[in-house]
RNA sequence: GGCCCCGUAGCUCAGCUGGAUAGAGCAUCGGCCUUCUAAGCCGAAUGUCGCAGGUUCGAAUCCUGCCGGGGUCGCCA
C-alpha cells in the first residue's frame, strides 16, 4: 500500500468510477476529475474516508449526484478494504475501511521508519531557497530569528516531499551602510592602538562587536593600516571585517542548526573584471525592457525632495508590477534592484529555474517587481516564489520586551536561543502561519506544561520512549525492533483511541505535503500538536482504565501490538519534528 | 491615492487550497485527582467567521465593492 492512504483511496475511487463507465477524455474532464477528494471527515460519524465525486460529477453528467454516489458506491463495496459504503447529506460517499486496512497503515510506518510521509527525491534540478540574507553589519537579532527558521524549514517540507534544495544566503557587503560598518570598525582599530576616539558618531555603528574586530586588525597589521592609502587602508578594513561579521553570523545560524549550501557576495557581482549587474541590464536591454523615463511621483504624499528626472528604467509593469522601476541612482550608480536583478540572474545562469525568497514583510512591495524581473531576465524560464515573515513581538511573562534600536541594543539572536534554547525557539518560530504577526513569550517557551506547545510534543516523544525503555524490563520477551513489531497482530487494536491514533498518524503524508505545497511549516507544527495531544489523552485514560495501558505483561500479543502503536507514533513525531529542526528527546531532563 | 498582508469565541490563533452541525489552547464555570504511566485529569459554556452583494448543489474559504488595523510606495538595503 502506498503511503498516502488517502491518496490510494482517492485512486482507487477514480478506478471505480471508470469501471462504472465515467472517465476523463477532454482535459476539463481532467480538471474536474483533480477536484474529486478522498478525505478524513471532521466528524468522525461521516466515516474514516469521505469522498466528494458524486457531488463534482453531478453537473457535467447532468445526473443527480445521489445517484451517481449510489452507482458508485456499489462499486466501492467490491473493495475488500471498505467494509461499509454511506451515500450521505447531498451526496458524500463515506467509507469505513477494514481493520486489515488499518493494520497495514500501522505496518507501513514501522516499516518505513522515520521518513513515513516523506516522499522520494524526484531527480527534479534543485530549488533555490534563498533566506535569511542580514546585511553583515552585525550580530542576528531576533527579526532576523523568523525567516531564517521559516526559510529552513520549507526548505526542508521541500526535501522532505522529494524537492532537492539549495540553501542560499545572499550577502549584502556592498552599499552605504557597509561604508558606516567599514568606518566603524576603523575607529575601533584606532581605539585598539590607544587613540581617544570618544563615542561613536552617530550614523556609525556603536555596538561593542565590533572592538575585537579593531583588536584583530592591531593583531594583524599593528599600525601599519594607517600608513596606507585610504584607499588600500579601507579595503583591507572592510575586507577583514565583513569576513568578521560573517563568522559570528554563520555562528549565530549554526546554533539554530542553519546551515547555508551557498553564500553569495553582492560585492562578487561586480568584482575581478565581472559585472553582473552591466550583464544583466544589457540582457533586459536587449529585450527592449530598458528606457529613459519619468516616473509620476507617489500620489497622496508628494515628498518635499522630489525631483522629476528622467532614469533608467526597467519595464517591470510589462510583467505585473505596478510601475516601471528605476536601475541607477542620481548619482549614476546601481539602485539595490538593479544588483539584485543582477543577483537573480546569476542564480539563472548557475542553472536555477526555480527559485523561493523568504522575506520580511516589510519588503512585500519588492516581491512584484523582483519576480518581473526574473521571469523577463530569464525569458520566462524562471520563476520567483516570494514568502513572507512577519515580525516577532518579544514578551517576558507576559510584559513586552523594550527593544531600543538607537543604542543599538537590539535583543540578538544569539541571546534568545542561549536562554530558551533552539527547540523553543524553531518550534515556536513555526507555530503560526509566517504571514502572521508572532507572540514570543521567553517565560512561555521554557514553561514545562501542556500549555507549552514544544515541550508538550517533545514530551509525547518522550513518553513514547519511555514506555519502550520500560517495556524492554517488564516485557523482555517482545523484541521491540519496528520491523519485528510490524509482525504482530495489528488488526488487534479495539479501543477507540488506539484506533483514533492510527487514523490520525494516516493522515501524516497528506499534511506534510500539503505544507510543502503552500510552503506553510506551522501545519506541521499543529499537525505535531494534534497528535501529542491525542496521544497524551489517550495515556491519561490508562490511568484510569489500567486494562488500556501499553504494557500487559500477562498479555504478550495484546502489549506487542500496543507497543507497536507507540512505536509508531514515536515514528511519526521524529518524522514531523525532523521537518521543523527540533530535536526529538528520549527523556525530558 | 496605488499595491501587499490581516480581520474567526472575552484573549491568542487553527481551519486540511470549495464540503456536511466552524475548531484548539488560554481565561471562565463545575467536578475529579494526593502515589497512578512525574511535569494533573474530565466535562460545560462561548460565534452576525468585519459589512454588503455575487459565483456554486454547497462559501470562513473564490470574485467585486465598502469598513477597520498593519506594512509599503524613485535616488535605503
Amino acid at each position: 500500500m502506498p503511503m498516502d492512504l488517502f491518496l490510494d483511496f482517492e485512486n482507487r475511487i477514480k478506478n471505480a468510477l471508470q469501471n462504472i463507465g465515467i472517465e476523463a477524455e477532454t482535459s476539463t474532464d481532467k480538471a474536474l476529475l483533480n477536484r474529486i477528494s478522498a478525505e478524513p471527515p471532521r466528524d468522525p460519524s461521516h466515516g474514516e474516508i469521505a469522498t466528494n465525486a458524486a457531488l463534482v460529477l453531478a453537473k457535467p453528467l447532468a445526473a443527480k449526484p445521489r445517484d451517481i454516489a449510489v452507482r458508485l458506491a456499489l462499486e466501492l463495496e467490491a473493495d475488500a478494504d471498505i467494509v461499509a459504503v454511506e451515500v450521505a447529506g447531498p451526496g458524500f460517499i463515506n467509507l469505513r475501511l477494514s481493520d486489515a486496512c488499518w493494520a497495514r497503515v500501522l505496518a507501513g510506518i514501522l516499516a518505513s521508519g522515520e521518513t513515513y510521509g516523506h516522499q522520494p527525491a524526484t531527480g527534479a534540478a534543485p530549488v533555490n531557497v534563498e533566506f535569511v540574507s542580514a546585511n553583515p553589519t552585525g550580530p542576528m537579532h531576533v527579526g532576523h530569528c523568523r525567516g531564517a527558521v521559516v526559510g529552513d524549514a520549507i526548505a526542508n517540507l521541500l526535501v522532505a516531499t522529494g524537492t532537492p534544495v539549495t540553501r542560499e544566503y545572499y550577502i549584502n557587503d556592498a552599499g552605504a551602510q557597509i561604508e558606516a560598518l567599514t568606518q566603524s570598525a576603523l575607529l575601533r582599530y584606532r581605539e585598539a592602538l590607544g587613540e581617544a576616539v570618544g563615542d561613536i558618531p552617530s550614523g556609525l555603528y556603536p555596538g561593542d562587536y565590533l572592538r575585537p574586530v579593531g583588536e584583530a586588525l592591531k593583531a594583524e597589521f599593528g599600525d601599519a593600516l594607517l600608513a596606507m592609502s585610504e584607499k588600500e587602508m579601507l579595503s583591507t578594513v572592510r575586507e577583514r571585517t565583513i569576513d568578521a561579521m560573517m563568522v559570528m553570523i554563520r555562528d549565530d545560524l549554526a546554533r539554530l542548526n542553519i546551515r547555508h549550501d551557498v553564500f553569495s557576495s553582492e560585492r562578487a557581482l561586480t568584482a575581478g573584471g565581472l559585472d553582473r549587474i552591466a550583464e544583466a541590464i544589457a540582457a533586459l536591454s536587449e529585450k527592449e525592457l530598458i528606457y529613459e523615463g519619468k516616473l509620476p511621483p507617489p500620489k497622496g504624499k508628494p515628498p518635499e525632495d522630489w525631483e522629476d528626472r528622467e532614469q533608467t528604467l526597467f519595464k517591470s509593469s510589462q510583467f505585473g508590477d505596478d510601475m516601471d522601476r528605476p536601475l541607477l541612482k542620481s548619482d549614476g550608480s546601481y539602485t539595490y534592484f538593479a544588483s539584485d536583478i543582477a543577483y537573480h540572474y546569476d542564480k539563472f545562469l548557475r542553472g536555477f529555474t526555480r527559485m523561493i525568497d523568504v522575506l520580511g514583510a516589510d519588503h512585500a512591495g519588492y516581491a512584484k517587481r523582483m519576480k518581473a524581473a526574473v521571469t523577463a531576465i530569464s525569458g520566462g524560464e524562471a520563476e520567483l516564489e516570494v514568502q513572507f515573515c512577519q515580525l516577532v513581538k518579544l514578551f517576558r511573562g507576559g510584559e513586552p520586551v523594550r527593544m531600543s534600536k538607537r543604542s543599538g541594543e537590539l535583543v540578538t539572536l544569539r541571546e534568545v536561543v542561549d536562554e530558551v534554547g533552539a527547540n523553543a525557539v524553531r518550534f515556536m518560530m513555526l507555530y503560526r502561519k509566517a504571514d502572521a504577526p508572532l507572540d514570543f513569550d521567553f517565560q512561555a517557551v521554557t514553561e514545562q506544561s501542556k500549555d507549552n506547545p514544544v515541550f508538550y510534543v517533545q514530551y509525547a516523544h518522550a513518553r513514547t520512549e519511555s514506555v519502550r525503555r520500560q517495556a524492554s524490563a517488564d516485557v523482555p520477551q517482545i523484541d521491540l525492533a519496528a520491523s519485528a513489531l510490524g509482525q504482530a497482530d495489528l488488526a488487534g487494536l479495539r479501543d477507540e483511541g488506539e484506533r483514533m491514533l492510527v487514523r490520525q498518524m494516516a493522515d501524516w503524508p497528506r499534511t506534510l505535503d500539503a505544507a510543502a505545497r503552500s510552503r506553510e511549516p506551522h501545519r506541521v507544527a499543529f499537525y505535531l500538536n494534534d497528535l501529542a495531544s491525542t496521544f497524551h489523552a489517550h495515556w491519561n485514560r490508562g490511568k484510569e482504565l489500567p486494562q488500556l495501558r501499553f504494557i500487559k505483561p500477562d498479555q504478550l500479543e495484546t502489549s506487542r501490538v500496543r507497543l507497536a502503536l507507540v512505536t509508531a507514533i514515536g515514528i511519526v513525531l521524529r518524522s514531523g519534528l525532523s521537518v521543523l529542526g527540533v530535536d526529538a528527546p528520549r527523556e525530558m531532563r
